[in-house]
DNA sequence: ATAACTGTTCATATCGTATGAACAGACGTA
DNA sequence: TACGTCTGTTCATACGATATGAACAGTTAT
């Protein structure tokens, strides 16, 4: 699952731009099902077909959308908007090859999440053998609540802000293990302070578990989290040994050392 | 340098929204500038400053940009869209594990190229050591006429089409070895035809050599290019090797016979 | 303290959006 | 084949909303 979408356009106040605000509901809605028609996104946006043509042939012409027959689908061009947002990322350039190391070192999933409008968004991802395209792909945004980089960030931002997020976006249930009492949520993030590092277990994806250690500015506030993540199981006998968890830690310590020099 | 930047909206018929067409104005210019603020952005796109700063506050709220101070900058949701795009392109799919053996056989850099609206976009880059983030990235849209693997797919297209991408796009001159006559251009399609392959040398960047191959469908229609890419001295040693450029293009015809199974 | 900036809000006029109808064409079915 | 129902696109219209420039307060430099 990925981030709620965007509210129809009439629900924003006079200082916004209701046209731009209906064409990203319909980008987004692209986005949801790679290829669509006219009618499929005035049914399920409750738009006039009129309106949806225009907006698409709008997006065509400025090169975001193409056309292939009557199906409309997301340009490439959104990778170049994806990856220029991303290379602009100090901690990208800086963690870049870390992750990697990490990967290797521990033979699993290695991650670079960074906090946005109080959402997770993996950046990096790098698996010791080639690219990972399943389950989390880069560039998608969680809830900070039910991941270990989540709770990692969470746990090293101030009360103030850390309460914010959580009355935000609540505490959605992905899975069983999903941590949804607030009081809950606030020990294990202590917990995560104690330990100065954080584990899940299948909170987002069952069968999923994951170790993070955040990475904060020098004021101590998070910039984001390095995350090693694999299968229950295998993760397990891993997390036995004290040098593996301690590994993540390693990483996060030399990417955030390297960020202010 | 990229692709070319959208007009402004008034150049536009009737037909279109040109709201939207203006806010990806503003998406593009921050793209460029990486941060900005009102003011920067309303002289350099000439709109009001009001103007402006209604379409940053409508995008900040649909989450597609993030206010630091007075600075504004694309949000990563952007690279949610990106990966996304991405892993849609059948292409992409196939290709990823080959190209990534092509980058360790020939310990260079290896891509796939994506024709699209008359440019070709980078989908995959994959380096013999890690991703590579130097001169072209993932993402990027570059003319079909100054690259070896834009090249290789105008070789493949119909007279019509190419001549078409001709007319639309020209040939702009971006290295002092750019092609930039129709006819000679043409001369080199030919090649490239009868070779089953391209070669660039610094057309696009100059010290940057190139080798592609196209992979088409079952008519012909080119689907993209493989490619390999170096510093020009490396390259023109390793081209010596006939087995050299002959992996680039077993690469593509593996790619595209699994892309008809 | 001044001055020249800034970002934001506001009211206004005009432009342009959203709508639903109308149309022709594609598609599927009978 | 002929029908009916779907489609995408265009059009005119009414209303709504955009773009504007001015006004304001806050900030930064001078």
């Amino acid at each position: 699952m990925d981030t709620s979408s965007i509210p129809e356009a009439s629900t924003f106040d006079r200082q916004t731009a209701k046209t731009t605000v209906t064409t990203f509901r319909i980008v987004e809605a692209l986005k949801r099902q790679s290829r669509a028609r006219v009618s499929e996104l005035a049914d399920e946006l409750d738009l006039a077909k009129g309106t949806v043509h225009k907006h698409l042939s709008t997006l065509r012409k400025v090169n975001y959308v193409v056309q292939e027959g009557k199906q409309y689908r997301l340009s490439l061009r959104f990778m170049g908007l994806g990856a220029t947002v991303r290379s602009n990322l100090d901690i990208y350039q800086v963690a870049y090859r870390s992750v990697e190391k990490l990967a290797e070192a521990t033979g699993e999933v290695a991650s670079i999440m960074i906090p946005e409008n109080g959402y997770g968004v993996y950046v990096l991802r790098v698996s010791a053998e080639g690219r990972p395209d399943i389950d989390i792909r880069e560039g998608e945004s969680v809830p900070l609540t039910a991941t270990a980089g989540g709770k990692a960030i969470l746990a090293n931002m101030s009360a103030e802000e850390r309460e914010q997020v959580i009355s935000r976006h609540g505490l959605p249930e992905l899975t069983e293990n999903t941590i949804t009492d607030p009081e809950e949520l606030r020990d294990e993030l202590r917990r995560v302070r104690n330990r100065r590092r954080a584990i899940d277990r299948g909170e987002y994806h069952p069968g999923q578990r994951c170790v993070a250690a955040s990475i904060t500015d020098l004021e101590g506030n998070p910039l984001g989290a390095v995350i090693v993540s694999g299968p229950s199981d295998r993760m397990n006998e891993k997390l036995a040994d004290a040098d593996f968890a301690s590994l993540v830690g390693s990483t996060a310590d030399s990417v955030q050392s390297r960020l202010y020099r």
